[in-house]
DNA sequence: AACTATTTATAAGA
DNA sequence: TTCTTATAAATAGTT
């Protein structure tokens, strides 16, 4: 059911979630608090509180702003232009728009989305070509890596056999081939490094409506 | 016995005797919120009454210079980060950005150009039928004048004719034909000042890739 | 400023 | 986070 409410003691609150949730609460009051001083009182009200986390929260009754926030005042007005901007790049608030201004809005955003497809486009091709490269270098690494087994076990067969050189070099034939069986190259391994994979990623890079 | 204690709304308390209690009930009551929220939730609080004559009240959980620097310096990185989003809203900077960020970019920006269109679209048509309908008042009033011109006309002709009625009727049918050539009216006049005129625009509303 | 009937805020629980 | 509710706290009107 609900709480049995017992008073608190004005002290740090220890537990982390408690704390937020009294935060929030709390905060929303004071706020509420202050406006309603600032209205029924006529006073000018400022009033910033910046959470343990960081996150700040703020309200100044008009006439406050010019004499605390002057200082900030650019600041704000600049935040809150750039703030109407996204919410209308994200197709908020055009009411306020003209024809003339929803056209230039439009081109920008088609302008811009091009920007982003061909910038994804491009990453996706560099993840791929990275991939790529990688998985070559390990191919060589894992060539050269199987050359030097292919050494050792011969000098370990000189060494248990003594001088005998030919039976050496028979293994050896035998061992190549074993080698080429790992690896079955595939055809086109030569050029499959190239820089222009797209045409083989099988995926719309870009979008088609 | 105490008050009989009412609710009040929440405007300037007009009468300045009251104004002044309440002022100074509340902003105790304010102040010491403002208190226990620092110390409870481990808050930065900044807090600065002006009464309406002028005094200056305050509490700062820490110095009130360091409240507003961090709130200016908080504010000039907001400030950053819209701008940086803008910029890449319109496809700048974008190297930055990981594959999945560009492609929730991509989906922002295009269901952002979709509003932009459909609120272009939407004006375009609100400003034709409102050409429309002028255009439509145009046609009724220039009838109406028509109508009275005609009127005239036989009233003047019935006094310098007398009461010869046989002409005056013929020149009636003749002036009403002559009317009628005056507005060719178009074919599907009667549908044409309908909500629905886009499909007459010859314009596309909605660019097609 | 003090008093209290009431409203408001909020702690705890869900 | 949001809602619920018992209870603490704030406060409007009065003295």
């Amino acid at each position: 059911m609900a709480g049995k409410r017992e008073r608190i003691a004005i002290r740090r609150i220890d537990n982390l979630a408690a704390r937020q949730v009294t935060f929030s609460k709390r905060r929303r009051g004071l706020f509420k608090k202050a406006e309603e001083l600032s209205i029924l009182c006529d006073a000018e009200v400022g009033l910033v509180v910046f959470s343990a986390t960081g996150k700040l929260f703020h309200f100044a009754s008009s006439s406050m702003n010019r004499i605390i926030d002057r200082t900030c005042a650019r600041l704000r007005e600049e935040l809150a232009e750039a703030s109407l901007k996204l919410r209308q790049m994200r197709g908020e608030e055009l009411q306020r728009l003209s024809v003339q201004q929803l056209q230039e809005l439009e081109k920008t955003l088609e302008s811009g989305l091009g920007s982003v497809l061909k910038t994804k486009s491009q990453k996706i091709l560099d993840e791929i070509n990275g991939l790529e490269r990688k998985r070559m270098q390990l191919i060589e690494e894992n060539s050269r890596l199987k050359e030097q087994l292919q050494v050792t076990r011969m000098a370990r067969m000189e060494m248990q056999l003594g001088a005998d050189s030919e039976v050496v070099y028979e293994e050896g034939q035998s061992s190549e081939s074993v080698t080429n069986a790992s690896y079955p190259r595939p055809p086109a391994d030569t050029d499959d490094g190239g820089s222009d994979t797209s045409l083989r990623l099988g995926l719309p890079l870009f979008s088609s409506k």
